[in-house]
DNA sequence: CTGAAAGCGCTTACAG
DNA sequence: CTGAAAGCGCTTACAG
C-alpha cells in the first residue's frame, strides 16, 4: 500500500476496480471499446482516486501530445496577440493546446525556446519569421517536428509558411506618402538585425523612393529597438536635423505611437507639421490622436490559418507552398500632404 | 540497426561511445561524476548522432522539468504582458523556462490549461487573482504543484500570493475622484463574474462613494466585457443619460481608452465635460490623449517577485505570508474638477 | 569511475 | 471485451 498522499497512478484504479491496467487505459482513451458496465467501475475508481494520467509517462508510450508551441518575440503591445489568440482558439476547439513563450527578439533565447518546446514533446511549433540559423531548421526536421512560419511571406520560402510580403506591403504604403508629395522621408526602423519583417519593410520604404527618384541614401534611417520610449527618442532626433523630414515612416505602430507623442511634446502639429506612419494596424493605431495610417494585417485570419495548416502539418498532411495572405493600407489622420509640397 | 531517419535515444548513443546508458546519463546530468576521457567520446557520440534527450522519459524518471506554467486570463492589450515578461526573464536567469497560455477570462478554459499545464509536468503554476473553484486548490495540492497568486492580495489569503488590495487601491483614486467635487459618478467595470480584480475595484469605488454621503446605488454601474470598443459603447451608453456623470471610474486602462475615444467622437472634452479614469497604468495611460489618471501598479516588481517566491515554493521552501505591493495613483491629464462644482 | 538492472507510468499489439 | 506483457527512453540506487 502507497502513502494515500501519493499520486494515484493507473496501478492503483486498476486495482481499485479490479481490472487490468489495458482496460483502464482503454477507458480513457478509447471508452468504446470496453464495455458499459466495466467502464462504469473503472470510471468510479478514477473518481475516487482523483487520478489524472501522468502526461511525461503518455508521452513516451504514446508519442503523442497535442501540444503546439508558439514562440514569439514579445508579448507587449500585443503586436502578435491578436493572432495569437484566434490561433490559440482554432487550436482549442480541434483538441490542442498552445504555450506560448517570448524571446525579446533574441536569436539565442529562441533557439533555446525551441529547443524547450521540442523537448518538452510540442507535436508542432509556429515560429514568427523566417530569418535564423539553418542548423536549427535541421534541428526540427530531425526530430521530426514540424515548423509554421508565420508573418512573412516569399514565394521562394523554403519552409512552410503563412504571412504576407513585408516588403510589398510597406513599398505600398511608401507609394501614398511620396504620392502626397512628400520627398523628404524619416524611417523610423525597427532593429534589423535577425529581424527579417524590420529588414524587409525597410527595403520596401527603399523601393518606392528609387522608383520616385529619391536615392534610398537620401532617406533618414534611424535604427532602433522595439518601443514607445525608442520611438520617441527616435522622433525627437529626426526632427532636430537641419532639413527634417515632412513624413517619417514607422516601422510599427508602437514605434509610431512613441513617435507622435515626441511631435505632440515637440510642439509638432500631425499631420500639418510632420506626417507619421504604422505598420500592423493594432488597436492602438485607432486610439492614438491623430488616428494612425498604417499598414493592415489580417492577424486573425493569419492566426486561424495557421493553426489549421500547422495541425494539418502535425498530422501528416503534405506540406503546401507558402500561403499568402492580403494586407491593405489603411489611410487616416497621421498622414496628410507633405507641407512644402 | 534502426533507420537512421529516427530520433537517436540514449542507447544509440551509449552503443556508439561503447559505454552503458548510465555513464551517458551521468555525462549529461552530472559530468562531474566520469572521467574526462569518457565524457570526451561520450559527447563526440552525442553530437555526431545529434541526440537529444526525450524530455518525457526525463520527467518520468526524474521528476522534475524545470517548467514553470503562467496561466493568464488575456495576452491581448499587455496588461500582464509587463510583468510577464519580468517574470519570464527572473525564471531564466534561474535555469527555468516559461510557459504562458491564456483563458479568454473563462474559468473553464482556466481549468483546462491548469489540469494541462499540470499534465505537462509543469514544477509549479503562476495564476491570476484568487477566486476560484476550490477542487482546483484541492486539485493542485494532490498534484503537490504548488501555485502562487498574482495581482491580488488580501491578509487573509488562504494560498501564496503576491499582489495589491484591488479594494484599497481604487478606492484611493476614487477619493481623488471625489475630492474634486465630482457627486454623479459613472462606473465602467469589467465583467464582475469571476473576476476578483474587477470585483473588488468595483466596491472600492462603492467604499470611497459611501465615506462621503454618495449612496452607491446612486452610482451609475455599466458592466462589460473586457475591451476597447466595449469601453467605448458603454461611455456613449453613460454619456445619453438625462443626467450624465461628471467623471468615469473605468475598471482598466483599456475600458478607459475606449471610453476616451467615445467622448472624442460625442464631442466631449476630457476633463473639462467630464473626467475619465483607468487603472492598471498600461504603456497605453501615457499615450491616449488626454494621458490618463489611473492607478499604477509595478508590474515589473511583481513579476520579479513572483518569480523568486515561485522557484522558492517550487523547491521546497516554506509558504510564506501573502505579500502586498504598493499601488499609487497617478494624476494626468483626464482627471479635472467637476463641471458643475 | 562504471555497469547491470529496476523502475518511472503509461499504451498497444497480440492472444484469448 | 479483456488481460499479460513488452516497450517507450530515461535516471538512479546498488554493486563492484
Amino acid at each position: 500500500m502507497r502513502p494515500s498522499r501519493s499520486i494515484p497512478t493507473l496501478d492503483d484504479v486498476a486495482k481499485k476496480a479490479g481490472v487490468s491496467t489495458a482496460t483502464v487505459s482503454r477507458c480513457l482513451n478509447s471508452p468504446e471499446r470496453v464495455v458499459q458496465t466495466t467502464r462504469k467501475r473503472v470510471m468510479k475508481a478514477v473518481d475516487a482516486l482523483g487520478y489524472t494520467p501522468n502526461f511525461g509517462a503518455r508521452v513516451m508510450a504514446a508519442k503523442r501530445t497535442f501540444t503546439i508551441g508558439a514562440i514569439i518575440p514579445t508579448m507587449e503591445n500585443s503586436i502578435f496577440a491578436r493572432g495569437l489568440q484566434a490561433f490559440q482558439e482554432a487550436l482549442h476547439t480541434r483538441g490542442y493546446t498552445l504555450l506560448v513563450s517570448s524571446t525579446a527578439y533574441r536569436p539565442e533565447v529562441e533557439e533555446e525556446q525551441i529547443r524547450a518546446l521540442v523537448a518538452r514533446g510540442a507535436d508542432g511549433l509556429l515560429l514568427i519569421g523566417h530569418e535564423r540559423d539553418p542548423a536549427l531548421y535541421r534541428y526540427l526536421e530531425r526530430q521530426a517536428v514540424p515548423a509554421l512560419i508565420a508573418w512573412a511571406y516569399a514565394p521562394d520560402m523554403q519552409h512552410p509558411a503563412i504571412g504576407f510580403d513585408n516588403r510589398a506591403a510597406m513599398r505600398l504604403l511608401a507609394e501614398e506618402v511620396i504620392a502626397r508629395g512628400h520627398r523628404r522621408i524619416g524611417v523610423i526602423s525597427a532593429t534589423v538585425k535577425g529581424n527579417d519583417r524590420a529588414s524587409e519593410r525597410l527595403e520596401g520604404i527603399k523601393d518606392a523612393a528609387s522608383a520616385h527618384g529619391i536615392p534610398p541614401e537620401h532617406l533618414c534611417v534611424i535604427e532602433t529597438p522595439y518601443g514607445i520610449e525608442t520611438g520617441a527618442d527616435a522622433m525627437t532626433q529626426l526632427m532636430q536635423e537641419l532639413q527634417p523630414p515632412t513624413a517619417v515612416m514607422c516601422g510599427n505602430d508602437v514605434l509610431a505611437a512613441g513617435a507622435l507623442r515626441a511631435a505632440r511634446a515637440m510642439g509638432l502639429a500631425v499631420p500639418e507639421d510632420v506626417s507619421v506612419t504604422g505598420f500592423d494596424d493594432i488597436e492602438l493605431a485607432r486610439i492614438v490622436t491623430p488616428t494612425l495610417t498604417t499598414v493592415h494585417v489580417p492577424h486573425r485570419e493569419m492566426g486561424t490559418k495557421a493553426a489549421i495548416a500547422l495541425i494539418g502539418l502535425v498530422e501528416g498532411g503534405p506540406v503546401g507552398p507558402p500561403v499568402e495572405l492580403q494586407i491593405s493600407v489603411e489611410l487616416r489622420e497621421s498622414l496628410g500632404p507633405a507641407k512644402s509640397a
